[in-house]
RNA sequence: GGCGGGUUGGCGGAGAGGUUACGCAGCGGAUUGCAAAUCCGUGUAGACCGGUUCGAUUCCGGUACCCGCCUCCA
């Protein structure tokens, strides 16, 4: 069995994968809060741990690989967006308006992850369906003394968990010297943060032995992660940013309501993707989203390879050059492996590079490697490890082209252009051959004849013209 | 201020204490009526200063610069 290596940020050390069950291994990652259109930098998370659940499928089997991502349908920012809708002449009530607009948001998600040629998850629950279990969760944590109810919240005592900040490399005592935490009149310590809170009528709201109210952020995770994957599973994942306070306070909660049980035991941790060398985000509203790509004509495969083209550990920029040099890659290996069946495994070099923490820049060159030696079959399993060349997604290669109308305009035009070569007609077929080449149809010829092809920027209305 | 990460050839971007990353571009050649495509060949780069070592871009220390987190965020 191959033998998988990742970086834990929990150890800052890479480690040898070893399962808690080898015929369940489970991971958990943190998923969107459904109420806009996921960005790019959205798309980075979804596109490297589907990558990791190919690669754990492939090692572990498919059936034996269980993998939760949320989505957080209960968020001020859901309930601030409602709100907004309401006030722009939304007349229904607003918990139909949320309903709505997170069912919708779920299924623009899906769509557009989809396209990513994004795996969906084993399971993917919403917060609102776990709202009992975190309460039960809450409950354990007040009795066992790590959790106090004050003004209608409940809070989570961080000094009642000595581990707490060693996640993110931190002491309580830095945060407090930071003094950017939030201070509030019915917290015992600022750094404590909220389990539980009041919800004001005409929002969301539960009853609880608190009174009816909403979840915090952190605790929907834990209880999430322990309903579907128990108090112990095998790694936890999300972006970098997560990692304080979200995911140690997760490690808080979890540890606390079960104490020995170890919860996640590997942490992994993407980092963030950059335009203009900021991070996108949509605080700092520099982002654009996956659909819009989409809808501008870049294939979603085009942008998986690009954000498969840098270590997952590292920042990676978005940038005109590297969508066009992926889309020219992938036309040539779609071009490569065409008709050509699989072969039944993937080449060991790209499982190699995989599972070295998730390598995917180097399966890439190991797959220009098997392009160069001409081995198609194995290109194209090898490419399916990384999600890439699946037969449902390589489409947009001859989109665009209505294929009998414009291939009998070409073939008439490179007929003409025949015939002038054959009269030696020099200027006329060059000429002939810049006007067709002008259009982005790609021209060749070869000892086997002239063979043609739509290029990228082919333009219809310029071929059209030429005669 | 505290914590964490980074700095590789024209560009993007990996691994490894001593042997070619890889891709794109460039250059030379084959081929071609001319091209294109393809094929072959081609680049001693590793922010700076020290240290360890027979040998470091790779390990350690320092300096500079960049980025992220510390507030919602993938």
């Amino acid at each position: 069995m191959t033998a998988i290596r990742l970086y834990n940020s929990a150890t800052r050390r890479k480690e040898d994968f070893v399962p808690l069950d080898p015929l369940n291994v489970r991971m958990y990652v943190c998923g969107p809060t459904v109420y806009d259109r996921a960005h790019l930098g959205n798309a980075r998370p979804v596109v490297v741990f589907d990558t990791l659940f190919r690669l754990l499928r492939h090692v572990h089997g498919a059936g034996h690989v269980t993998y939760v991502r949320n989505f957080t349908d209960v968020d001020d920012k859901i309930n601030a967006r409602a709100a907004e809708m309401a006030a722009a002449g939304d007349a229904r009530p607003v918990n139909d308006i949320i309903r709505e607009l997170t069912d919708t948001t779920i299924g623009w998600y899906h769509a557009d992850m989809d396209a990513l040629g994004a795996l969906r998850p084993t399971v993917e629950p919403r917060a609102t369906a776990h709202v009992a279990g975190m309460i039960a969760m809450i409950e354990g944590l007040v009795a066992r003394g790590h959790a106090y109810a004050a003004a209608g919240h409940v809070l989570f005592d961080v000094r009642s968990f000595p581990a707490y900040g060693r996640l993110s490399g931190r002491s309580l005592d830095e945060m407090i010297a930071g003094a950017r935490v939030e201070v509030a009149p019915y917290k015992r310590d600022p750094v404590d943060f909220v389990l539980w809170k009041p919800s004001e009528p005409g929002l969301p709201g539960w009853d609880s032995p608190w009174g009816r109210g909403r979840p915090g952020w952190h605790i929907e995770c834990s209880a999430m992660a322990e309903a579907l994957l128990g108090p112990a599973f095998d790694i936890h994942g999300g972006g970098i940013d997560l990692m304080f306070p979200h995911h140690e306070n997760e490690i808080a909660q979890s540890a606390c309501a079960h104490p020995g049980a170890g919860f996640a035991r590997v942490w992994m941790h993407n980092e963030m993707l950059l335009v203009e060398g900021r991070k996108m985000s949509k605080s700092l509203g520099n982002f654009f989203t996956v659909r819009d790509l989409l809808d501008r004509g870049v294939p979603g495969e085009v942008i998986r390879l690009v954000l498969l083209g840098t270590h997952y550990r590292s920042p990676m920029d978005w940038t005109e050059e590297r969508r066009a040099q992926a889309e020219a890659t992938l036309r040539r290996w779609r071009g490569l492996v065409a008709g050509i069946e699989p072969a039944p495994s993937p080449a060991p070099a790209v499982l190699a590079a995989l599972a070295d923490d998730l390598n995917a820049a180097g399966a890439i060159a190991a797959l220009h490697g098997l392009a160069t030696e001409g081995d198609a079959a194995g290109l194209a399993a090898s490419a399916r490890l990384l999600g890439l060349l699946e037969p449902g997604m390589g489409a947009w290669v001859a989109a665009g082209r209505d294929p009998a109308a414009v291939a009998a305009l070409v073939e008439r035009l490179l007929a003409a252009r025949t015939a002038a070569r054959a009269a030696k007609d020099w200027a006329r077929a060059d000429w002939l051959r810049q006007a067709i080449t002008a259009a982005g149809v790609v021209v060749r010829d070869t000892p086997a004849g002239v063979e043609w092809e739509l290029g990228p920027a082919f333009e219809p209305a310029k071929l059209e013209v030429i005669e």
